[in-house]
DNA sequence: ACAGTATATTCAATATAATGAATATCGAAT
DNA sequence: ATTCGATATTCATTATATTGAATATACTGT
């Protein structure tokens, strides 16, 4: 029934969500804290937390308790290329189409509402 | 509603099926009818007929007509690194909860039962 | 111990996906 | 025109995913 293809598509499947492509994209620049995420794609923390559960669940991010804090962090090397080349196939199909893609790259500036430490940084060196 | 994500997790999501990414591997070796993935998978008409259409909805296939036969080929060059780039965060989450994985590459032989003009080709060049 | 903040879980409602069975279409050959 | 083989579609059923609301847990500071 496992043959490996079993694994491959639970990997695809919780790719399968743009939210959690989002979360995603936001990790492959530096681990966060789901106040973070919460506060960079402006939802709710329940519904980030969800998300994250089954990320984790897909083995595609990893999480580590600071404080109250939990960071989540991509949980391999291999992921970041991994979401680069979905973005090239999605490229090249939208070429085919026609259909121009865009991304709105999620990124909160400093106007970020989150409290976490480090956003608390950011605001300070004033980034 | 849609901002590119949305485009992104549609790819991730005709990915996240087993028997979808078995068609999308035979598909990269070469362009293929759907009586020969039938047999090649040893599923049902019906059903292969099912998933290709999911994977046409998502871009990712096109279909040909030669006669009776209908072959299906990969739409674009950049799906075969995809499809090794998902293999690649497999083994390497694998690697890392100590699970051996193991792909049974999907290959039907000389035996098969398919009798499109390709497999008879084969066949009689005893391939 | 208590209050507050960060995160996780549970529950319920709805939507979408997976799958088998039956049937329809389309092209080739007679 | 009819039949046959290849492929597509429809329908019904069950399973799984999505999402919001409410609640629970876990840590921090007092």
């Amino acid at each position: 029934m496992d043959d490996g293809y079993d694994r491959l598509a639970a990997i695809a499947k919780a790719l399968g969500h743009p939210t959690r492509l989002k979360i995603l994209e936001v990790l492959s620049q530096e681990e966060a804290c789901v106040c973070h995420l919460e506060a960079v794609l402006g939802q709710r923390q329940a519904y980030i937390s969800q998300q994250l559960i089954r990320l984790r669940e897909a083995g595609l991010v990893i999480d580590r308790r600071d404080g109250s804090n939990v960071f989540y962090a991509l949980a391999d090397d291999s992921i970041e290329p991994l979401l680069e080349q979905v973005k090239q196939t999605a490229l090249a199909i939208a070429a085919q189409t026609g259909d121009p893609l865009v991304f709105d790259v999620p990124d909160h500036g400093c106007e970020c509402a989150c409290t976490c430490p480090r956003c608390e940084a950011e605001k300070i060196r004033g980034v």
